[in-house]
DNA sequence: AAGAGGCCCTGATAGC
DNA sequence: TGCTATCAGGGCCTCT
């Protein structure tokens, strides 16, 4: 499911509901996610104080009070809800959360707090928490990853001397989390259109001015994502389950067959499976 | 070493 | 209605 803009909507919300609180309990309903949530997880998260809630590329990282992390990674089709705990019902004196269209199904994990809990659900299962246990180790998780689109890093130095060389076509280096973090299919389409890129050409053959462009447009169009409050094209939702809207913004993903949006282009997006992902661009104006 | 392809998994939808 | 096939926002592993 989620792309950068997406995670980092959920990490901004995370932030502002359980910043400073402490996990009250965690109960595990089901430990099948692509990394099987070790025994000791419930305990070790139990008592903990949320120091921090930051994200790097499509990871959101949890920063504990015993110097350790919970790395969370939501896969395909990972969200995560956060219900606020209503008052004590005065008849049956009992406290209840408010959660009426949550699919109960594939809820992994609740974290509870004192006013409220966090559920984690993962239908196909390829999203994944896991613990950290010092810095060092966080480092060594990430040594992999290239830069952001955002840091300073991702400039047009390391762009033009990472594509020298390489036959690989320039989509799937931008799904390339080695070369660049937190693009996922959707995005990388719609950078590929506004920088006028054809999906197919050879990493080695973009000339140093495209590659501004790729620079340029990868930073624009995850950050008015993330304005936009990221994109819903399936199940996309927020930890209060309302959707996005960035995906009224697409230009060329899932619009095949439709007209070009550029001024003045009488292009139609055409559709094409690179790599056993759909990519989306027009014919015309991506040269 | 780089790059292509398979695979992990469930659910929604399309087509017969 | 009910079957089967295909596809989905990610990333890791293996093979050549």
């Amino acid at each position: 499911m989620p792309e950068l803009p997406e995670v980092e909507i959920i990490r901004q919300s995370l932030d502002k509901k359980i910043k400073q609180k402490k996990v009250k309990k965690v109960i595990i309903r089901n430990r099948n996610l692509r990394l099987k949530i070790p025994l000791y997880f419930a305990t070790f998260l139990e008592g903990q104080k949320i120091i921090n809630v930051k994200r790097f590329s499509k990871y959101i990282i949890l920063y504990l009070s015993n110097k350790s992390y919970c790395l969370l990674h939501l896969g395909m089709s990972g969200t995560v809800h956060i219900i606020s705990k209503r008052k004590k019902n005065s008849i049956t004196n009992t406290s209840f959360y408010s959660s009426p269209i949550l699919p109960k199904l594939h809820n992994h994990v609740e974290i509870i707090f004192e006013n409220l809990k966090v559920i984690y659900n993962d239908p196909r299962r390829f999203g994944f928490f896991q613990i950290i246990k010092n810095l060092n180790l966080l480092k060594k998780k990430f040594a992999n990853l290239g830069p952001e689109p955002f840091q300073s890093e991702f400039n047009l130095e390391y762009i033009s001397s990472f594509f020298k060389g390489k036959k690989k076509n320039i989509k799937n280096f931008l799904l390339d989390q080695n070369f660049v973090s937190g693009i996922g299919n959707i995005y990388a389409s719609e950078i590929l259109f506004l920088s006028k890129i054809n999906p197919i050409r050879e990493a080695h053959l973009i000339q140093k001015e495209e590659c501004k462009k790729l620079m340029i447009n990868s930073r624009k169009v995850l950050i008015s994502a993330i304005k936009k409050g990221g994109s819903s094209i399936k199940d996309f939702k927020n930890t209060s389950g309302n959707k996005g809207n960035f995906q009224k913004n697409f230009k060329v993903y899932e619009r095949n067959g439709l007209n070009c949006k550029r001024f003045n282009c009488n292009g139609i997006i055409q559709k094409k499976t690179i790599s056993n992902r759909s990519t989306f661009f027009c014919n015309i104006c991506q040269i």
